[in-house]
DNA sequence: CGGGATCCACCGCGATACTG
DNA sequence: CAGTATCGCGGTGGATCCCG
């Protein structure tokens, strides 16, 4: 803490915390939802599109390049008729895991404080961590 | 898993998973920075102000009020002049306290990975989970 | 089956200015 | 010292089309 100095940078965006840059990366309309998927292990494009509700066709592809080169996907391409490709994480996407459980784990935590808005609930759930 | 039935939402944008939800909070461009300086515990408007480097004064105000009416920050006016306002996390906002710690070590693990491209660094660096 | 391009609406965010 | 209002650009994301 205290210095500024050593900067993260994703594409042309200068972040001055680690944390932006996580969340720069996390924070497209669809990117968490694709790595849940994908934390459940490899899967074909056909099967994202078919378990992502309301994504459409351009939103899945584009998203996925964009996890691929930001290194957190890898694309397979069987050269077959019709073609099957797969995606999976790579090492550096298995390393979202941990953050994206306790992300998880927080969201639980934001729906129950907020549907009875009372603090004995926000007690109560506060016993997760 | 399986079931898609609960819905997590914020302000009028309905989400299916509760990683989204979390995300989207913290997916505003000044949000992460904000709440990280804020998980240092309790600061005046100017001190975040100056802390946070090129954040513009509507920006923050902004970003404040949106941190705020989520629930995840708590606004403190003293009646004097001039004004003096202090902001605060809630037991809400405290809660991301563990999700942003994994959010930061990935964050420089991505930097340590992107900068040597090579496989041993990476190994390297998984082993910090 | 999976990928790409085009078009366009919307809104996030930044600059600037005015208020008590 | 802190908050609010207005304006405008640019990027994000959705619909729709064509391709091998």
């Amino acid at each position: 803490m205290g210095s500024y100095e050593s900067k993260y940078e994703l594409n042309g965006k200068q972040f001055y915390c680690p944390i932006e840059l996580s969340v720069s990366i996390l924070a497209g309309r669809w990117k968490s939802t694709i790595i849940c998927e994908l934390l459940q292990g490899k899967k074909r494009y056909g099967e994202l599109k078919k378990n992502i509700l309301n994504i459409n066709h351009k939103m899945l592809a584009e998203q996925l390049r964009e996890l691929e080169s930001a290194g957190i996907i890898q694309r397979h391409v069987y050269p077959v008729v019709p073609p099957k490709v797969e995606y999976e994480l790579t090492a550096l996407g298995e390393g979202l895991r941990p953050a994206v459980e306790h992300l998880r784990q927080w969201g639980m935590y934001f729906k129950a404080d907020d549907a009875e808005e009372s603090q004995t609930v926000a007690e109560d759930v506060k016993e997760v961590f």
